[in-house]
DNA sequence: ATGAAAGTTGAACCAAGTTTCAACTTGAAC
DNA sequence: GTTCAAGTTGAAACTTGGTTCAACTTTCAT
């Protein structure tokens, strides 16, 4: 799997790859500008004329780099879904413990939820507008989850019988919690979110 | 707080209520076509002439009983909000533990999330079209939570510390469940499922 | 029966916004 | 300093689909 960070990076362009660093700005400016109109308005009614001119840019210059306002949204949402990847696998893999990972790794995903509130519009918005993109982000997410509970618990670390089910039931939790402590508000102390989530997360609901 | 079944029994009604039963079948066609439609292709791709066609309606009728696209939706929304409380809520309700009630409702829930897979499309895409609706949505949910789970602990059924944030953290479990064992894939036992959430809700992820 | 209120109908109107295109700039290679 | 590919421009064509409306039908209380 290509990990690389850039533009492009994935199967199918979405959007067509300038030739000099003229167009490179431009087309950066677009995807900015696109970022902060999604997550403002949501894909209806955001319109490409707006987005071109948050950007600066001419309405014309739009479809030198994209076929359609919908190949733009897919390119957005692959270019936020990899910058959480990016940003959250990296502190969660430098914990020895997968108990420790967690919690550190909440932490810097509300984080950055509080600096990008568009991310949680852009990906929910995306079960509409690119279902396989959406499917794809939850189930590379969960895919990990597996895996590195899978190794935790041969490390001793965790219960022995993690499965697909408790990934789910995970990633589920980090999503609300983002969604209520980094997008709704910021009411709360993020390392003191992490701290009760990853508590909660080890003991459970037992007295 | 009126917890009323039928169409209207919120604030703003929303949709126009009828006078006589001819009439009320026709609102109900609306608002059964409307699910149907706005849960295959979303809000956007969705159009009134569509719906109407579907529910058997002449266009026109359909500005006899809702004052636009937009109305219709909220008017779906929060009948399918209530519908998932008069749904689970009596079933977690009926069970003396608190942690025996969550795995029934858990098990409720994905059971009428299988007969309901518009649920998911039209709740999340509320976030967009009737944002105050959505975040009602989960705010009463969670607050539900909350104060069922702060009984549990004075009855000694839980930790004593229970509040919000694990509430948030259980709501997002479940809802993540039902997106992928409920609407995604039906390839395991929802029974199962709800036993394997419950036990770990409970124990947590430590050996 | 009869008249008024409720409900139905679909062609036509209209606004909004996506996409196209042909003329115009820019900048770097030779 | 000429050339040419890459990039830019914005007016106008084109679509789509929400909303209106005035004529028509059904229902039901008196």
């Amino acid at each position: 799997m290509s990990t690389e960070c850039g533009i492009s990076a994935t199967m199918t362009p979405a959007a067509k790859t300038p030739r000099t660093e003229r167009g490179r700005k431009t087309l950066r400016s677009l995807l900015d500008a696109a970022a902060s109109e999604f997550g403002e308005k949501g894909f209806n009614e955001s319109s490409v004329v707006s987005i071109t001119q948050r950007a600066g840019v001419a309405l014309g210059s739009f479809y030198t780099y994209f076929d359609s306002k919908d190949r733009l949204f897919q390119a957005l949402v692959r270019d936020m879904s990899a910058q959480v990847r990016q940003t959250v696998g990296p502190v969660m893999a430098a914990e020895a413990n997968r108990l420790d990972g967690e919690r550190k790794g909440l932490a810097e995903f509300l984080n950055f939820v509080r600096q990008h509130k568009e991310l949680y519009r852009i990906i929910d918005e995306a079960e509409f507008v690119d279902p396989p993109s959406y499917r794809a982000h939850y189930e590379n997410m969960v895919a990990g989850y597996v895996a590195s509970l899978k190794d935790a618990a041969a490390k001793g670390q965790v219960r022995t019988d993690v499965e697909e089910v408790h990934a789910w039931a995970i990633v589920g939790m980090n999503v609300f919690i983002g969604l209520r402590y980094g997008v709704m508000g910021e009411d709360r102390d993020a390392t003191e979110v992490a701290d009760i989530v990853a508590d909660f997360l080890k003991n459970g609901l037992r007295c």
